[in-house]
RNA sequence: GGCUCGUUCGUCUAACGGUUAGGACAGCGGCUUUUCAAGCCGUCAAUAGGGGUUCGAUUCCCCUACGAGCUACCA
């Protein structure tokens, strides 16, 4: 199989571009075919500059590798890669131009020199009459003589496709027959007075000369796909596999928009949603490979994905699930990789003159609550502050006086500070240690174990003080007991 | 308005004619516990409605309702 992927270089990449492309990846490397890129940038009025750079870096970023189409080269500067190029559409002019060129001479599309003015009104009468609104062909009467003065006297005008009589169907490959009646389709603009093609034609054109096998697209190109089966038919060609793919929504159940949550990957990825979550979570987002398990390696999707199980009703975002998604992959993965995940995080903490270990001791010391690596600072930023802030009653367990709060601290205090080792290592060894001081002492653990917690944390809810103590060290730790001393 | 697509717990989904309609997230409850998380256990919760076909329909067909997408010289 050969798929692709089509993006316009509008701005960052939308969720729902980068899930049908999953879903296109996943059929080429399973079936040992070829996934390419190609971007759609013929609406000039629309480009962003700098957005294809930055989308071949998102799709480096996601591990997603394809095998033609424009690569970021290591310096930084555009190249492409493979025999069907250019891969880039507004160098492919020419190409557009040829094809459109021959349905005129075959009868099949026609100059059409009717103003933006005379198109709109024309619509607002067919709207108020209560008809469809649809070219009215007026420019399929000139003659070939007025047709030519009008191009000598360089009127603009566009070329459209005279849609035939008849019927159009396909086979969705996810949603089985589709039928439209021709008379429904409107005479598509092929060329547009710029000089550049229309999605329409230039989709079929490349799809065709790129060989590729199946196009999968949104859901919201099903009305459009008779044009292009039409198409087809005119040029003679045969017709890839279409498949479209559902919708993914809002919470009120429209199309997913910027204006009613996140649609960009890199925001995503920016907010620290690791790649491999972003991807399991796409992935399951209305296709499923089996119905017990969440989490699968991109791997294994590749491996598992099947097309005719793709669901076919829209599926809204779920944040809350790929938040513990995301959570799930933190979790599971090696403690060195974690590690290294959090180091981007940690500018913003004023660690400098804390040594690595201690940074790590307190990235692995929120490990299990971090769901998106983005709350790393405000999670363990307090580990480094010089003093806390809080109120002294917060060192108080329930009904303890500050008298009695203070004798535990100081004990526990000595405790802490007669031990060896000037590294608390074992957070085990630790637990064990204070609660059969606390056991000795017929102490209760509340009484002894809230304020030392909150000695060293400043909070009311918090990691716990064994966890604490582990990532602070021995000198911090004491430290932290001192300041709370001085609050009692 | 027209055309097209869709409809299983709140959400993501499984069950491709026979199940007590399964799982996950969220919620709720419990265990654990110095707090909050995490973890473990449990619990609530769905086949849009109506007709067919069939011994039997979530599953196949039709109608209705509702939702969505499209309706550009945008993709």
């Amino acid at each position: 199989m050969r798929t692709r992927m089509a993006p316009s270089p509008t701005g960052d990449m939308h969720i729902g571009t980068l899930r049908t492309a999953l879903y296109s990846y996943f059929l080429a490397r399973q079936s040992n075919g070829q996934f390419i890129i190609r971007i759609e940038d013929t609406d000039r009025e629309r480009l962003v500059l700098g957005t294809l750079e930055s989308l071949l870096k998102t799709f480096q970023t996601l591990g997603l590798d394809h095998d033609e189409g424009p690569v970021l080269r290591s310096d930084g500067t555009l190249g492409e890669k493979g025999d069907c190029g250019p891969y880039i559409q507004s160098e492919r002019l020419s190409l557009y131009k040829k094809y459109a060129e021959q349905l005129v001479q075959s009868g099949h599309a026609y100059c059409c020199f009717c103003t933006e003015e005379r198109l709109t009104k024309m619509r607002a009468d067919q709207i108020a009459s209560k008809q469809p609104p649809k070219y009215d062909r007026l420019c399929l009467k000139l003659s070939t003589e007025e047709v030519q003065s009008k191009l000598n006297q360089g009127e603009l005008y566009v070329i459209r496709m005279k849609i035939p009589e008849g019927e159009s169907k396909f086979i969705d490959a996810i949603r089985g027959e589709i039928l439209f009646q021709n008379t429904e389709v409107d005479d598509q603009v092929l060329i547009k007075s710029d000089g550049f093609p229309t999605y329409h034609l230039a989709v079929v054109v490349d799809d065709h000369l790129m060989n590729i096998t199946h196009v999968l697209r949104g859901e919201e190109w099903i009305s459009s796909t008779p044009k292009q089966i039409i198409l087809h038919q005119m040029l003679n060609w045969e017709m890839p596999v279409y498949a479209h793919v559902p919708l993914i929504l809002n919470p009120d159940k429209t199309k997913l928009s910027k204006r009613k949550g996140d649609v960009s990957v890199e925001s995503y990825l920016k907010k620290g949603y690791l790649p491999q979550a972003l991807i399991n979570f796409l992935a399951l987002l209305g296709w499923n490979p089996t119905a017990n398990r969440e989490i699968f390696p991109c791997s294994e999707l590749v491996e598992l994905f099947d097309l005719s199980k793709v669901n076919k009703s829209g599926a809204v975002m779920n944040m809350e699930k790929l938040n513990w998604m995301n959570a799930q992959y933190l979790k599971m993965m090696p403690e060195k990789e974690y590690l290294a995940l959090c180091q981007p995080w940690l500018d913003t903490l004023p660690i400098t003159h804390y040594a690595l270990p201690d940074i790590d001791r307190a990235c692995l010391l929120v490990r299990d609550r971090v769901q998106i690596l983005s709350e790393l600072p405000q999670l363990i930023g307090f580990l480094f502050e010089p003093s806390l802030e809080y109120d002294a009653s917060l060192l108080l367990w329930k009904t303890q006086t500050k008298e009695d709060a203070k004798e535990r601290l100081t004990i526990v205090r000595e405790f802490l500070n007669k031990r060896l080792t000037d590294q608390f290592s074992l957070i085990a060894d630790l637990d064990q240690t204070i609660r059969s001081l606390i056991v000795e002492r017929g102490w209760q653990n509340g009484d002894t174990l809230w304020p030392l917690r909150v000695a060293l944390s400043g909070q009311k809810q918090s990691p716990g003080p064994f966890e604490l103590l582990v990532a602070y060290g021995k000198e911090r730790a004491l430290e932290r007991i001192d300041q709370a001393l001085a609050k009692l």
